[in-house]
RNA sequence: GGCGCCUUAGCCAAGCGGUAAGGCACGAGUCUGCAAAACUCUGAUCAUCAGUUCGAUUCUGAUAGGCGCCUCCA
């Protein structure tokens, strides 16, 4: 029985889909006016992880994942610059450019973290009808009233509002203390739904309220409703969307619909940087793209991501994620060492690491214990190609390419080596064939030099690239 | 001021009523001309204090320290 942390009800619940063979998934998505970093990516190796567990567990699931195009403000108080905007003048680019650069970059990138790409990749510049027609449902059902800025939701119709997910007062808000307030709002806490676009305003659309642009949170709300109906079973996203933009969708869904519009809204932790979080003052924005370039690829950080759990902050240091790269590949030349292997494994024994195996990722999600499953499996002294084969139906939820043979592909990695490499490394194993070990080791430095390190085995050297 | 979270070995971290998963690093050993790799072995009573309990790391309360949010943010 899968069972999954609601934060709706702050509790661990048991997972019933509304429909028995589809479970169906909304998760937010990127806004793309930047490069995503890897703190967002938590949340989208969250996403899919779960899709897979659910996939594990014989569901057939559809998920759908919004790419925000249109500009959140930079500032709130509805003026400033748009985010997408700014990109675009910094850039000089378009906006449309702009998100079809970003977005380009965010699929290669999550690509490379073995993310299958969701059923539905939804813009949000492609539903701004669908958007208007919800935000006029809103109106209709009495949840929003218009002043001279555009369309705003109603919160005193919601007693509720404020604590659907995050229990907060609103009494104990405090109002004004960043943001000025806006007297024509009847309650400082009453949200943009549709916002009447000034002049210089870049992306706007006609519509019934005139020259327009959508607020912060109508896109999520009328994408997933269109795609998965009005109730859906889950609703995934970062923490920091708890207190507003999740709050704000339940709103509008009640607004619109009458209702809540995911039955299970689960929320990713953030991820810090030594023990704070990432900020560009401090220069710790990270993306996949520096990590690759001190060598960690962006599987080492999905299994990083394993090592604790989706609620729990996770502590990135470079200690921390150059151990995880350590522990990846010796995990993988462990389970290679499995590899056809022609040895049964008593039915049993299997049975008892698949019921541990799903027991782990079916309560809540537990990666770590999962990973320490495979770990146990890997260093069977028995080897086996069936414990082989195990791990691989478990690689299907992880998706770290736990079958990929390390050492085809060493021996791959002394073919790619340049000239120079080869030709020091048939000088040395000359050398070494004389026992001329004064020579080796001079050479040895030699391609430590060039960045090559060379390990002698039983089959020969192998170089690795530092 | 309000809401919420966290504190487990040097580091990253599971567990959450019956005396602590896993990984990395360190150290010792095997192997090796040496080195690397590999393999074997090795470490904690769970921030502090007080309760509840036959029994608490796991529940309750307090104390100390840390963090996030209340502005767009995964």
């Amino acid at each position: 029985m899968l069972k999954l942390y609601n934060t709706l009800t702050r509790k661990k619940e048991p997972f019933i889909p509304i429909s028995k063979d589809k479970v169906k998934i909304y998760s937010c998505g990127p806004t793309v006016y930047n490069y995503a970093h890897i703190g967002n990516m938590r949340a989208y190796i969250f996403m899919d992880t779960l899709r897979k567990v659910l996939k594990y567990n014989g569901y057939n699931v559809e998920l759908v994942m919004n790419i925000t195009d249109v500009g959140h403000l930079v500032s709130d108080a509805d003026e400033g610059e748009d985010k997408m905007a700014k990109t675009a003048r910094l850039e000089n680019k378009s906006v449309y450019e702009i998100a079809q650069k970003y977005t380009d970059a965010f699929i290669e990138d999550i690509k490379k973290l073995n993310i299958s790409i969701p059923d539905h990749v939804v813009k949000a510049t492609d539903h701004i009808k669908e958007m208007e027609e919800y935000v006029d449902k809103i109106v209709k059902n009495g949840y929003a009233y218009e002043t001279s800025k555009g369309i705003y939701f109603d919160t005193s119709k919601l007693p509720k509002y404020g604590k659907f997910l995050s229990n907060n007062e609103l009494d104990n808000l405090k109002a004004g203390a960043r943001v000025e307030v806006d007297n024509e709002k009847k309650s400082p806490y009453d949200f943009a739904l549709w916002i009447k676009a000034p002049k210089e305003h870049i992306m706007k659309w006609d519509s019934k309220w005139g020259l327009c642009y959508p607020g912060w949170h109508i896109e999520c709300c009328a994408m997933s409703q269109k795609y998965l109906g009005d109730k859906f079973d889950i609703h995934t996203g970062g923490v920091d969307h708890i207190p507003i933009h999740h709050e704000n969708e339940i709103a509008q869904a009640i607004g619109a619909t009458g209702h809540n519009l995911a039955n299970y809204w689960l929320h990713v932790e953030f991820l810090l940087i030594d023990n704070g979080k990432m900020s560009k003052s401090l220069g710790n924005v990270y993306t996949l793209s520096d990590l690759e370039k001190k060598k960690i690829d962006a599987l080492t950080y999905r299994y990083f991501n394993y090592t604790s759990h989706y609620k729990n902050k996770l502590n990135f240091t470079w200690d921390a994620i150059n151990s995880a790269k350590v522990s990846l590949n010796k995990l993988r030349e462990l389970i290679s060492l499995h590899k056809d292997v022609n040895i049964k494994v008593d039915k049993l024994v299997i049975k008892e690491y698949e019921d541990r195996f799903l027991d782990a990722i079916n309560d809540d999600i537990n990666m770590p214990v999962a990973i320490s499953i495979i770990w146990e499996l890997a260093k069977k002294k028995e080897k086996s190609n069936d414990y082989f084969e195990l791990i691989k139906k478990f690689d299907s939820v992880l998706s770290l390419d736990l079958d990929k043979n390390n050492n085809d592909k060493y021996q791959d990695k002394n073919q790619d080596v340049p000239e120079e490499v080869r030709k020091l490394l048939n000088l040395r194993k000359i050398a070494r064939d004389n026992k001329d070990y004064l020579q080796s080791d001079i050479l040895r430095d030699k391609l430590k030099e060039l960045g090559y390190i060379v390990k002698d085995t039983k089959e020969g050297q192998i170089v690795e690239k530092v």
